[in-house]
DNA sequence: TTTATATGTAAGAATCCTCTTACAGGTGAA
DNA sequence: TTCACCTGTAAGAGGATTCTTACATATAAA
């Protein structure tokens, strides 16, 4: 286990990086083997700038990461592979990680009477 | 297990719910009893038409139900309790998921060539 | 009747997310 | 030089999310 248990706003952010079918297939795709990004936006089917921002969405939640390298012919590459985390998610597990969310904003009074 | 396999689609929208701070908080809460809306939004400090916006995304997601009941008073109220879900996420078990996403959209000629 | 509780929902603002288009740079081969 | 690859990033449109305010309903108690 390399996860070990990442914080509430860790687990947000990673859920909110798999919260989207495209994302989702792009891991689902490095999960047979890692790849650089113009070949997978060719795969999978989606324009290169686009690829690459998804591909930096994943990676900033720690999901995959990549490395530039160069290939036998000088050309720059950046490969990307998933990372092996593995998270348990139950009402439990959630109600754990919950605790050390950075968003309350105890200050800001919210909830106004809204009295008609 | 109650939740066996949710499809890639079902598993995007439980994650989407999932990928919130405030939604995640409300899950945690409702993890140590079952809870109704106005009391619930009090609680963690909301306006409840917004409590009442985020109940019904977790509901539609499947991770919690509700139940309008009557009080001794008579008062209608709406109880929500978390259902026993159990998702585990790997790279692989993703990839399972994202063979069923319904997301493909083959005709519509993404990629465009971007050369410039 | 008025007050306090509960429910639901609609309208609008502000913000975030997604995606395309267009530009910048680099190397190697014809 | 030109073409075919690779990389990165910025601008803008369109749509989805998030949240507030405001309205509507109902019951029980003072």
């Amino acid at each position: 286990m390399t996860e070990a248990r990442p914080t509430g706003d860790e687990l947000v952010e990673m859920l909110a990086a798999l919260a989207n079918p495209l994302r989702l297939r792009i891991v689902a795709t490095l999960a047979t083997g890692r790849d650089y990004v113009s070949h997978l936006a060719r795969v999978i089917g989606v324009s290169r700038p686009l690829m690459h921002m998804h591909l930096q969405r994943l990676e900033a939640a720690g999901l995959i990461v990549g490395s530039l390298e160069l290939s036998e012919d000088g050309k720059a590459m950046k490969y990307y592979e998933v990372t092996d985390f593995d998270l348990r998610l139950t009402a439990s597990a959630l109600a754990v990680a919950a605790r050390s969310l950075t968003s309350h904003d105890p200050d800001k009074g919210h909830a106004p009477k809204e009295s008609s």
